[in-house]
DNA sequence: CACCGCGATGTTACCGGCAACATCATGCTC
DNA sequence: GAGCATGATGTTGCCGGTAACATCGCGGTG
């Protein structure tokens, strides 16, 4: 379980690979900057003295003189969800690929000065960006009172998408129009906590479906994307339901929504229709498998990170990419049908 | 959505500091580390030039001389599952709270050369030690076989418990105990894959259990913890099933063999049985919510940074907590009752 | 053949801390 | 009251890079 590990000699430096060529250390220095004015046998010496021992390049000391470090600071919360979850390993990814490395900094959404303190620490150290993955209010409200001496990007929502660049037919109105196919009139939307720009906005883009379909809202709930959050929603509706189907607005929380209508003697999809968002692997395991719109949420990690690139790099940041998303149909959903 | 920061002045220095407070850097220096002899008037000039500036040490010049960092390599994968992710959660907390920054870098299972070429990245920086937090062989042999020049601290296996320090009654033990006491006798475990030290030992405590308890084993199947390997494992059983209850080793994979016995027309649990291990949040709101061991994967997190820290500091390391687990009866599992 | 320009390489200072050593002003001893 | 130990503070060099500037040697030119 536990490994030991002697602590060897110590790296070599410029210094040593400079001795080791019979060169001067600026040389070391040029050919790693790629320098081309090196003459051919000696380029060949200094680069044979790396390779023999072993040399790395101390990415601390590089970055104490240029003032540039390789490091992103990422504010991210609540990284069980799936949606943060994801976006981190996008961001990941994409960082590691641009040889840079994250350093991931997971706020406690829920207090304020915790917030504060975790920001306070990352920004003693040599950073080369903030990455702001943030989801609620709070933590963008804490991001944006924030003055950092470095590039930030504050990636706001998980799925907030520029209304123009909305096709009618993404997002959560492929599931609302799916719902309405299959005659659904009357809906209920099971949605994420009010602060979370992501559940607002999912709301906005119901609405709005509802609106364009021809559909009849009987309900906007706010749960905290917890499966309890909805199956309370459904437990403690006081009457009869109102509504033939149900839009939770994430995967979780149709999964409390189907327990909840199991134990209210309805059966799914046989007497409701729910459908839930994010596809989350289990989500095609439910009983029964759950209709959904799948995201993708580690290219917007991947977006995330580009364009916090770019503002590193001075250079005018690449466009957003469109979102995606796709609807996932399975049997959590069908043709309504007269209430017994 | 997108947020530009201007780039402000430069961040304040020891020598900042010291000429505001008329005395010479070394004298910040010294009460930066907390040295005594400093005469109040002198602290209280330094300490209220500190404030004014804003001063913050800039830990990779500090590092760079002192040769130590306060930043921790953290070799992890597979975050999308719930224990390396709630295990890493807890190593974040812990680290925090030493004033450490965890590095985190995400490895591909499944993919030896970019293993490799991740823990070489990781090298490059100044590290004060390296967290290996490998589930699978073949991390683990991957970071066996690499020479770390910093305390390295390699924890094996989401819940490798020292065989002495198992008692009967903990981990598996209780779910079998829980299932022998509803009457049932033959049982079937649904395990993890055989490269992860965490279903190698799910399998032995299952087995051991199943002798202590005088049960019959009516097989081990092999999945990979997600929702549908439980699925198949159980669509795809040729006969017709020989067991009374399933022993899933996560939550994920009970959830799929939920599925798949519903749709082979078993009920549960009035017709068989089923068991979990994590207790993810859902798990209470599964059709039939469903009976499973809790685990504290964040206190193993946090447990594995202590003992790095404890590497570090070249202390002697605390002695590891045993790892504690809960059985927790929801209602997929019930009393056995004759076959129809 | 002395001079100039330029390419190749060496020298030096600096980034922001830390620590060893130096210095200076006390107060105490004898 | 001189000598000295001691406490408080200043000076210097170094960590491992980068970059501006300096130098050196060579070939071409008038």
């Amino acid at each position: 379980m536990i490994e030991a590990q002697p602590s060897v000699e110590r790296p070599a430096t410029i210094y040593d690979v400079a001795r080791v060529a019979g060169v001067s250390h600026a040389t070391v220095t040029r050919l790693l900057k790629g320098y081309a004015g090196i003459r051919p046998d000696t380029r060949d010496r200094v680069a044979k003295a790396i390779r023999e021992l072993g040399y790395r390049p101390n990415l601390n000391a590089r970055s104490l003189t240029t003032g540039r470090s390789h490091r992103i600071a990422t504010l991210t919360h609540e990284i069980t969800q799936v949606g943060p979850n994801k976006i981190l390993e996008g961001a990941n990814m994409a960082a590691r690929d641009a040889g840079y490395l994250l350093d991931v900094i997971t706020l406690d959404v829920h207090d304020p000065a915790a917030i504060r303190e975790s920001i306070d620490l990352a920004s003693q150290f040599d950073l080369a960006g903030v990455l702001a993955l943030s989801s609620t209010d709070e933590v963008t409200n804490a991001v944006e009172t924030t003055t950092f001496r470095v590039p930030l990007y504050l990636a706001t929502g998980t799925d907030k998408t520029p209304p123009d660049s909305t096709p009618a037919g993404n997002g959560l109105f492929a599931v609302l129009r799916h719902l309405a196919d299959l005659g659904h009139r009357d809906v209920v939307h099971i949605a994420g906590p009010h602060d979370w720009v992501g559940a607002r906005n999912r709301i906005r883009e119901y609405e709005a479906a509802v609106a364009e379909l021809g559909l009849r809202s009987r309900g906007v709930i706010h749960g905290d994307w917890s499966a309890r959050s909805g199956y309370e929603a459904i437990a403690s509706w006081p009457e009869e339901l109102p509504a033939t189907a149900f839009v939770a607005a994430n995967d979780q929380t149709a999964l409390g929504v189907i327990l909840a209508l199991n134990e209210r003697g309805y059966r799914v999809p046989d007497d409701v229709s729910v459908t839930g968002v994010d596809d989350i692997p289990e989500a095609a395991y439910f009983s029964p498998p759950l209709t959904t719109l799948r995201l993708d949420f580690t290219a917007q990690g991947g977006d995330a990170v580009q364009q916090l690139l770019a503002r590193i790099d001075g250079v005018a940041p690449p466009p957003l990419p469109p979102r995606r998303s796709e609807l996932i149909v399975r049997r959590s959903t069908g043709p309504v049908r007269p209430r017994v």
